[in-house]
DNA sequence: GAGTATTTTGTAAACGATTTCAATATGATT
DNA sequence: AATCATATTGAAATCGTTTACAAAATACTC
């Protein structure tokens, strides 16, 4: 690979105006110019990204760390951050916890180590421990899920309204005894339970404890606590997760029972997949602007890098709700 | 942040003492390491990586570039490689090329000026028309589509055989007449198509050019093809497609043509994802090992850039076949 | 055409690590 | 105690850029 030395040397130049040429600075006279490119593309020379960052003190990298990359959220998350970042002239590095606060921590870490021009984060729980442990002026983005103490820059859904409509959605179409699986730890389950219990209060209904549980955000705790509410004695009408693994879980503990949706019992979510409207019947469900939060915290980003003292923002965005067949009106039995 | 340089200060050695201490160097007396350790503690310093890539020439970083991260096939890659490659502290770039040949030869000379150690790439075509502009040392590890004419390592499935199994089972199940979705531009699309065909033939019969679709990867390809098949004037009697996008394309398709599965026809892909055994039928499929590919395609690669000149290898790794009632042994009709 | 203002160019010092080589200290051997 | 071998240490070069500053070249003014 040539440096600029070899290029400076075949322009007739020194290095610092093979540099200017690059930084397209005006102080240049367009004859030494046309020489420079000319060396330039007969070296076939590309500019050492390392070197210079070295000296900038900053890469063109962005991290982007997820709680859980077999989410379909956020894969779609991950592509529009990519797409985005791309368009940009940054690239991505991803970092994958599981949900695991210490694997938070490390990756931060790891980030910070890499000098990324700072990192988009869903957090594993609503205080963030490796945040705080990062110098100010390291950029990040929180999305997804609220850390409400910290002054950074979010992008979210309005969850609780989400959860308002989604559960309102039921009501009107005659179901009273709602449960609700939520995701534990985060503001974001929090939120969508507490919009639920509004919904529900809204239509006189009073929340009980034993239809809400808490649950880590994955298949398997939807599966066993979907279970449990099913075989509860007096069970649940409908049934609201609050991400697409738990209603995966939750629709195979139905599958399990052998019960039909939605007369015996009703399926509702958030997130959009593949799967939410090729099972039959189709899932009802709120669907995230997912592309937008990624677009929209990758510029939220990428603006406070070039402008670290401005004023911390946080984006709210609407989620929509798909009515489709697994929410159809009640038909009282009996 | 601390430099070498201060810790050095602070522990009154010079800075090549400390960069031993960080390496471990056998030659430094006790009374210094320690000396250096608790400097190194007390300014909490942290190696700078870009200066140290700068001068080793090469990053603790690999890229991957997958061709459509909606894909929960290649989501499910790039959790393995994650996984795997930050246990031997490399971290992950992640590039999604969308199927297009010119981002995938954009993102390789990205991946070069961002000096990462090595890529894994899954690439769009047959050829890789990017990967031949890069010098001849860049580590490379091909995953789940060959690359016949190169000479770099790659990871596959044994996709002939497993295809050839996936239409035994469905010929053995009494379907004949047989149609297939695959995926174009790769080899993976036809060596599972010559599987397919060659058990038509082991079964005595010919494959028919009608019955065989090549298309574009994805749902909307996959949906497009079923419905042509579908609607053909003597329809198939199963479907077999070679990824889960054309399998939920083609499962759309069956829907809205109000087709009962496998009654009216049969479905049959490959790629194990959360939907596969959600919908009703569940689907039957050939399982790759995912986690598996994406590992050991990781071990590959950190083992070529260990050892450049190592000869190349070529793994191919066994799919599994998961029979479910999309397959159900076919009652005639009439 | 001399003097000044402005533009263009080059020199050299960073950025923060690693490593070669030489110098010094230590220990072993006689 | 002198000699030699070996183990520790540090000075300085290096990786490939960018950029502050100085120097040189050019343009402008009178």
């Amino acid at each position: 690979m040539a440096s600029i030395k070899e290029v400076a040397r075949a322009a007739g130049v020194s290095t610092a105006t093979v540099s200017r040429v690059l930084a397209n600075s005006p102080h240049v006279r367009p004859a030494l110019r046309e020489r420079v490119l000319k060396a330039i593309k007969e070296l076939e020379y590309r500019p050492n990204l390392i070197a210079r960052s070295l000296r900038a003190q900053q890469t063109t990298t962005i991290g982007l760390i997820v709680s859980d990359i077999r989410n379909p959220f956020f894969t779609a998350i991950s592509r529009a951050v990519e797409d985005t970042a791309y368009e940009e002239g940054y690239s991505l590095i991803l970092c994958n916890t599981d949900e695991d606060p210490k694997k938070e921590s490390i990756y931060l870490n790891v980030m910070r180590d890499a000098n990324v021009a700072g990192v988009i984060l869903s957090p594993t729980g609503p205080t963030a421990a490796g945040l705080r442990e990062l110098e100010a002026g390291f950029a990040v983005v929180v999305i997804d899920r609220s850390i409400p103490d910290a002054d950074v820059d979010m992008v979210l859904l309005d969850n609780v309204d989400s959860a308002y409509r989604l559960t309102r959605h039921l009501l009107e179409n005659g179901y009273q005894r709602i449960a609700a699986i939520c995701g534990e730890r985060s503001t974001t389950g929090r939120e969508r339970c507490a919009g639920y219990e509004q919904a529900l209060r809204a239509y006189g209904l009073l929340p009980t404890a034993e239809l809400v549980r808490f649950v880590p955000p994955q298949i398997e705790a939807g599966y066993a606590a979907a279970l449990r509410l099913l075989d509860l004695p007096e069970p649940p009408e409908a049934l609201l997760t609050t991400n697409s693994l738990l209603a995966a879980g939750a629709l195979e503990a139905i599958r399990e029972r052998g019960l039909r949706i939605p007369d015996e019992v009703a399926l509702v979510t958030f997130d959009e997949t593949t799967w939410a409207s090729l099972v039959q019947p189709p899932i009802t469900l709120i669907e995230q602007p997912t592309y937008e939060i990624g677009k929209t915290a990758t510029e939220l980003l990428l603006q406070r890098v070039a402008e670290p003292e401005r004023p911390t923002r946080r984006v709210i965005l609407k989620g929509r709700l798909l009515v489709r067949g697994s929410s159809a009106p009640r038909v009282r039995c009996g």
